[in-house]
DNA sequence: CGGATTTCTTAATCTGGTTCAATCTCCGTT
DNA sequence: AACGGAGATTGAACCAGATTAAGAAATCCG
């Protein structure tokens, strides 16, 4: 099986410049998998080891509170990565859950690996490094906005930053994502149309 | 003035262990800066070229919304880091506001001199990258938390996270941070008692 | 010390969003 | 075509937490 890694490749380039033989060592510990819709990557419970770079599809991460609620941490379309970081670095079970929305594809890269990359090809720190930064910053832009924007503006500014999403997936997964639930989203969606 | 570099040192050193050259490199970067009660260290609308660690007192930083209420995302009470991440990596203006609760001293260091210990020190990347997937975590944390815990729950949560803080900061803080109002957290305590 | 400013508390009222239950609309299966 | 099953919609009752207002307590600072 021979992997799709051209996506990879383009993301990795737009932040650090390798040596062939560099690349050829970072691809050579990427597993390709796929997965089918709902099929998990990560449940609750278990220590995540690996990182998922999606090629194709759609996975997201969510949590599971006391009453049984999922709530949608992030979305991982094509060209994103994934996994409970949490739970990568602390190697302490995972409070998250990972699953494909729909049939995907992606790379994983354990943890182990990672971090012996970084030993071998330095400047791979500073990829994964910029993308934790990146990470960090949208988090906090979540928060920010969940504590300051009502239930309307935070379904405009879903909108506006994943526009192509809105049409690819369940809008219940939407109202998980921005925390309401599929009702309210529902009569929100409705008020527009007047 | 001489720096109390001790309580760095100690946190570095938790993560990397660099020689003497290394670390006197480091310490000439870092800029001690006293502040007052309120004093501002970053305003939105400012680029963010600095990291701050807190030596003594307590800062925080928050976001200011439309109707001109405060959302505390983060405390730094002595030996943690702090400043608007997102916008000293993206070089755009702050959208956070970093002020001290109490009177502090700290050590600064600008992102630019942070990037050029990066290439001279290529051991500090690993410390600082440690730090932002922390960061990463606890932002994450919070945000699961915020979708899924009550207000009580939050407050009980932030008990047992913060012992310290709480006896240490107006109670006003602690509601901003937990996101409700202060009156509400009021009653909240004046529940637990009964 | 004493006055001013912040902070905390209490209580009445209001509201954005939830809950629950019923109905409706698409699919994908056989 | 008929049958489920998952998702979406709608409406009514309900609730956690916000808002407003006003007074009490703490803290700051000259």
């Amino acid at each position: 099986m021979d992997m799709n890694t051209g996506l990879f490749l383009d993301n990795m380039r737009r932040h650090v410049r390798l040596s062939e033989e560099e690349e050829a060592l970072v691809l050579s510990k990427l597993r390709p998998v796929k997965l089918k819709r709902r099929e998990h990557l990560l449940k609750q419970g278990q220590v995540a080891r690996d990182l998922a770079f999606v090629i194709e599809g759609c996975l997201r991460a969510y949590a599971l509170d006391d009453n049984g609620f999922e709530h949608i941490l992030q979305f991982a379309p094509a060209g994103w990565w994934i996994s409970d970081m949490s739970s990568v670095i602390s190697r302490r079970d995972s409070l998250l859950n990972v699953d494909a929305i729909k049939p995907s594809e992606i790379l994983l890269l354990s943890r182990e690996d990672q971090l012996a990359l970084f030993d071998d090809v330095p400047k791979l720190e500073r990829y994964f490094r910029v993308l934790t930064e990146n990470g960090l910053v949208s988090s906090r832009m979540r928060l920010i906005e969940n504590l300051s924007l009502t239930a309307r503006q935070r379904y405009q500014r879903f909108c506006q930053t994943y526009p192509n999403l809105i049409n690819e997936i369940p809008q219940k997964y939407i109202a998980s994502f921005i925390g309401v639930t599929p009702e309210f989203l529902s009569k929100i969606r409705g008020e527009k149309l007047s």
